[in-house]
DNA sequence: GTCTATACGAGGATAGAC
DNA sequence: GTCTATCCTCGTATAGAC
């Protein structure tokens, strides 16, 4: 029974997200799972591995994503496209981007050996998106429509009585936006989009709580 | 002399930004200004009152823009000046935005009193951009636009060789763009902003460091 | 204003019994 | 797998001398 591990990651992301990670002890978590300080111990060897395997699918998901969508050709569907699917990915680790974005510096910290792969990997996305030789704003652009996905989600309780599908829609024309990329050709072009899949399985993440 | 003051809170910010807020030790802060620990709490009576003190001139500078730019009306002109100086507050706080995108958490967690007020009005200003009835993807579009500015400006180590300039130009026009305003007519349309100062003096910040 | 010394508590982590 | 007990380190904070 591989239950209890999920039950203390479970409980542990819902209270870094709540409170934050340095400042949630793990007796804390413990008592929640309702087992001690020490058992969680057999389970994760310390804080930070715990931490890290909560984070992990992201940065998988991240980097995955990063890769399939640098291959493609640099064309607005394309674009337009991959922000659609990393807007994807990212609502379906909805909490960890929340718990990301609040402690953005203990996560890096943790992920400090493999952040400079994960950095990489956001670099050639942006350049990808940057376009061919792009100049100064052109990196900048690129650069805020990644983040433009990214930070809003955070912003639910300033965006309470918003349908996720209006978040949906209404971030990605945003991101292009942003981009200028044209408005999507009202037509069908043959198929703009290849083999790429849509988006990971992608676990719900924990998210509720809102 | 109110300089030690200043040395620790300048200190302190250094080693907050880098480093994080949890993580820095009392100790830390007091060897870099070359005096110890027990001096500093005769300057500050906790850690907290620490990081209020360096927080503060942006949460104020924030407040007082948000209460002039709700009064003006919403003309695109004036939401197009309105997010300039937004701009140019942050710009001018680079190194307190950048604690605060760190640890967003902790920087909450000390402002936990005050942080409705903030939240109101940074709701206020939203509505204002979004317009008056606005739908749901108005107020999307409304929060996008602010978070366009404060985000990118964090992103510092993904656009090196950026100028500042381009920075500011960009993402101004980035948020213009999300909100959907049409490009500032060319000519000259009488004053199209009135009284409102362009940005409070705004102390330098630590910026340095990148 | 700054120091030395110290009290106090909490948190991460380990050892070993059940 | 889970517990009890314990270690060690570190951070906040205070007292009192210089």
């Amino acid at each position: 029974m591989e239950d209890t591990r999920d039950q203390i990651r479970a409980a542990a992301l819902e209270l870094f997200v709540r409170q934050g990670y340095e400042v949630t002890s793990l007796r804390e978590i413990a008592d929640r799972v309702g087992i001690t300080k020490a058992s969680l111990y057999y389970h994760y060897p310390s804080k930070q591995a715990l931490l890290t395997s909560i984070v992990d699918p992201l940065v998988k998901g991240w980097e995955r994503l990063g890769a399939e969508v640098v291959a493609l050709p640099q064309t607005p569907e394309h674009k337009r496209f991959a922000l659609d699917a990393y807007l994807d990915m990212m609502l379906g680790h909805r909490a960890i981007v929340t718990l990301l974005m609040r402690d953005a510096g203990a996560v890096l910290a943790v992920f400090a050996p493999t952040v400079d792969n994960v950095t990489a990997t956001v670099r050639q996305v942006q350049r990808w998106l940057a376009g061919p030789e792009p100049s100064g704003p052109d990196r900048i652009r690129a650069q805020v429509a990644l983040d433009t996905i990214g930070v809003a989600m955070s912003s639910g309780s300033l965006l309470p009585e918003v349908t996720e599908d209006d978040l949906r829609t209404t971030l990605l024309d945003a991101a292009c936006a942003v981009l200028r990329l044209p408005p999507p050709a009202g037509g069908a072009i043959g198929a703009p989009v290849p083999t790429v899949p849509s988006a990971p399985p992608v676990a719900p993440g924990v998210g509720g709580r809102r």
